[in-house]
DNA sequence: TAACAAGTTGACCGCCAGGTCCGGTTATCG
DNA sequence: CGATAACCGGACCTGGCGGTCAACTTGTTA
């Protein structure tokens, strides 16, 4: 973590305008966004775009480890909630809610082979694993569920919303619920098939 | 649909082999194989495709167009059965089975702007509505959800499972199962948002 | 304020995928 | 069997994309 030289003034007003531009795109027309349309959004030239993130992908990659990060902060905030199925339950709709509109679906697809990307996956990985082990042991969700059942999930109701032309923003809401109560131990039925080990 | 004349028997078999070599290609790639790879791998020159199918979008909607016409005829034979719940759990299972591996959501995104399609998506909505319908009406699925919510999420195991490296073929089982029970009626919490009136 | 390093830019390159086209091939029918 | 039209194929065109670069601008610092 050699921090170097601090970035000069207007080179970090640059970066942030271009973090932000790429992340509205991304939202808007998914990964692929055109690095043009980026660098014009953001009110700066292509080269500049390149001069920050030498590849479009180290530019995902920013983005994504931010939002790998903000999720894993908060999921590891919410373990030190009473109501532990609650806690689950504010995740997935924070981490529905994050990623607004289009795909976008960091969690596994973006930024591979990029170790710190994916150690930032990992943790949050282990965080989420934690908050289901809790809510299952008190009983909030079905005993038959694993934290990989729930990492799965987590991005449906998102994806489910995002063919929808005009929806209300909180559409995604409906299906959270849904899938939810799917996993609470409430009339829960035997699954078909085991959970998959490796992610 | 005027039939014109009768293909000759060579372009029949090389249409045949196009299809199929195209349906695999999306499969397995998504809607982003190049068409020279589905030529090759149908084992015809790249020019007959776009003979037999002027432009990309259109060979995609003649396969989209199949699969919905194929699907919808499953619906409709469900409809005699006796057990609504289960037949339209089977619908569900049927039409994430249908298309293998990779996402190929057909249902909102591809095809667009091609009437053809776009009446055949029509019609099977308005199969899926009358299976919901029944259902709803014998009291295996909750009264809170429409025909939209499953047509929503009936996507939606495929996608959950398309991010696993070396998953089972069968895991979309794991995932409809746990999305159906909460589509049940027992347990059911009270939803956040109304369903979208438009499609 | 002067001088330099850091930053910016947009023209440019190579690549790749969709789509075109024309010379050669082949099924079909009298 | 022979003529003809339908069909095939792959070389070619084109546009848009990620990425590079060298000339120019600007924040910084002594």
């Amino acid at each position: 973590m050699t921090t170097s030289r601090p970035l000069r003034a207007d080179a970090a007003r640059n970066r942030a305008l271009l973090l932000a531009a790429a992340a509205d795109e991304f939202a808007e027309h998914g990964l692929e966004a055109s690095v043009a349309d980026i660098a014009r959004r953001a009110g700066i030239g292509k080269g500049t775009v390149f001069r920050h993130f030498p590849t479009k992908d180290d530019l995902i990659a920013a983005i994504v480890l931010d939002r790998i990060q903000a999720l894993t902060a908060i999921g590891e905030r919410l373990l030190d909630s009473d109501d532990s199925g609650a806690a689950l339950l504010e995740f997935l709709a924070t981490a529905a809610h994050q990623r607004q509109q289009r795909d976008l679906s960091f969690l596994q697809e973006a930024g591979d082979t990029r170790p710190e990307v994916g150690n930032a996956r990992t943790a949050m990985f282990q965080t989420i694993d934690t908050l289901v082990d809790r809510a299952r042991a008190d009983g909030a969700i079905r005993p038959d569920v694993t934290g990989t059942d729930v990492i799965l999930l987590m991005c449906a109701p998102n994806y489910v919303t995002g063919s929808v032309p005009d929806a209300s923003p909180d559409l995604w809401q409906r299906y959270l619920a849904i899938i939810f109560d799917g996993l609470r131990p409430e009339g829960a039925h035997p699954l078909p098939q085991p959970p998959p080990d490796t992610l």
